[in-house]
DNA sequence: AGTTACATTGCATACGTATGCAAAAAAATC
DNA sequence: GATTTTTTTGCATACGTATGCAATGTAACT
């Protein structure tokens, strides 16, 4: 029941200052062996921990980081989740997790604002150019994840992604070479970074393969979108796409389910489908779904970077866009090129 | 670049006291018309937004809940933060996130204590008494999640749970009803509560039957373990189980997954595979898993319930262990019961 | 109008820590 | 041993806010 001991409280104990407690918590302080020793027994015997804040009062930081996201349904954010959160741990750091509908993300960031945070991991929403200002102004290092601003960059935010153009035209390549004919694309939110790239460069691929996209359909990002959107592509059995790149592994899935097991098509063999963000569900035995990695760790790996080399600096340097590159990842559910330059 | 503004620049921008400003931002304080209209004014024209820390450290009260967890990888505990923390965030309150290995989960406790949070979540490892008196100490309020204190019950600690025993009971009369005679379980983390609540079900519902447990292997909650206990289970083609009760989704998919494709079993004719959790993936196509729901939002809901009853009364009410009730979800990963009474 | 009740405001202080500065102590140098 | 240099320590203050208390202003009532 007793209230939590404070460095007073330590002090009196260990018969020394205040100031020589504060110090032997602080790294970096000057402090003798002998002080340390009589600080620390102290400190055990009374369970005493510093006040994170009121130290982040007077230190003007918080060692939180703050973390947008909006649904976690996407399945490659909760790994995302536990390995940003274990490495800014290492360092001391923790995230604060504010989860924002597209609509009160306005408010969100008064909130976040609030807790005088030390950086700002976007995962969700589009930043409007109005917030990124915002962040800029109290000088708060924004890193968006998986996403870059739209276009007129009004503060200095910073991205990491992978390389969706890259990737997009290494599948379009790579179902070229499959011998598909009829290749047709299902598409994220049109207004996401990640669609926009994804399907620049799988358009690119192709047309540098002397083909376009046979068929398109709106997925959104959504579980029931895809698979109307898989329902529409297939629904006549004459001039049906021989392949389909879906633009996230959780549409992949379902998108391959409804042609399997709604619509009765084999996969591979009647049509290829692949995805991108390589989730964990992905290498799943009934799905084994090509797909394009998104790195979760390097990309982790860079976000902290990132945020460590804006806590560092004291004036704020200029803002990077990280492309973290990633890999072709070929399972079972796409028709393989044939071997050895044999083209079907 | 400039500094973010604080309630006494408002006061001065507005011509009035600073703990006018400081009641204007506090909800229940009396304060006139003109007033507010004067000081947000001139809040709004700063971008004035008042410092948590400083509040918590008058206050005593940080509006900060921690969140202990171990991986995300079980598939449940993405919804369940999810929903936590948007629940959390309508009552202004935020989960700060904290990755337990079991190892660490001391420091955790020392790490979590620094922030002076108003409460505990902790849907990782089983919280060691040690720890419990230690935040009952600092009158934390604790609420576990998904599991129970092991037994001498040291601090005040709640928790909430499904119906494990419920659970496991229902799917041995669900199976025994479906004419299984030779049902196999295998089993989560042997020390865990889930696990232990489950199986002790399950046992209870074939004994009342005149069953019991045909076979049983360890999966620990583990893909790989699980997926090897699959292998040994049914290894030998003659007497092998004709029904497997699994006890967490991830695992069963896993299961299901092995002995379609790697032991070329027929599921649910061959053999049924039935889950728990009710975790979203069980719902996919290629799966249908027959599974026992936890409900992530009534969960979410007495957490929160719990949390708050600790967060108004001064003294601490006592511990209560909430146990929230689930539903079969039948689909077609198991052998039905035959319909009216029909035993096979 | 006079008295009482109540709502509003400002003043002062406290929350728990870090840190600049000077004093003291210790170590190093001659 | 005396002086300089370095290390260690305590004192005082500041961070940004909430709140008890007294003072002021305003409404209510006889």
């Amino acid at each position: 029941m007793k209230a939590q001991a404070t460095s007073l409280d330590v002090a009196r104990l260990a018969g020394v200052s205040q100031s020589a407690v504060s110090r032997c918590f602080t790294a970096g302080a000057s402090v003798s062996d002998a002080m340390r020793d009589k600080v620390q027994e102290a400190a055990r015997k009374l369970g005493y921990q510093p006040n994170a804040h009121a130290r982040s009062l007077i230190t003007g930081r918080s060692r939180i980081i703050g973390l947008v996201l909006s649904a976690l349904e996407n399945l490659f954010y909760p790994a995302v989740l536990e390995r940003l959160a274990k490495r800014l741990q290492q360092d001391g750091y923790h995230l604060l997790i504010f989860i924002g509908d597209n609509a009160n993300s306005d408010d969100l960031v008064e909130e976040i604002l609030q807790y005088n945070v030390d950086g700002i991991v976007m995962g969700a929403t589009t930043l409007s150019s109005a917030l990124a200002q915002r962040c800029a102004d109290a000088s708060i290092p924004v890193v968006l994840f998986n996403r870059v601003m739209a276009s007129g960059s009004a503060g200095a935010v910073s991205s990491v992604r992978s390389d969706n153009v890259g990737g997009g035209r290494e599948m379009a390549r790579f179902l070229v070479a499959g011998g598909h004919k009829r290749i047709a694309y299902i598409a994220g939110r049109e207004d996401s970074s990640t669609n926009l790239e994804r399907e620049q460069g799988f358009r690119e691929g192709l047309a540098e393969l002397g083909q376009r996209i046979y068929a398109r359909a709106i997925g959104n990002y959504d579980v029931e979108q895809a698979r109307q959107a898989a329902r529409d592509l297939f629904a006549s059995a004459a001039d049906r796409p021989d392949a389909v790149f879906v633009a996230g592994d959780l549409m992949a899935i379902v998108v391959l389910d409804t042609l399997r097991h709604e619509l009765g098509l084999a996969v591979p063999q009647d049509v290829s489908v692949v995805g991108f963000d390589n989730v964990p569900q992905a290498a799943w035995a009934s799905y084994e779904l090509t797909t394009f990695e998104q790195p979760v760790q390097p990309m982790v790996e860079a976000t902290v970077a990132l945020l460590q080399s804006y806590l560092r600096e004291a004036q704020t340097p200029p803002s990077r866009n990280l492309v973290v590159p990633g890999q072709l990842i070929i399972r079972q559910s796409a028709r393989l090129p044939a071997p050895e330059g044999r083209q079907s």
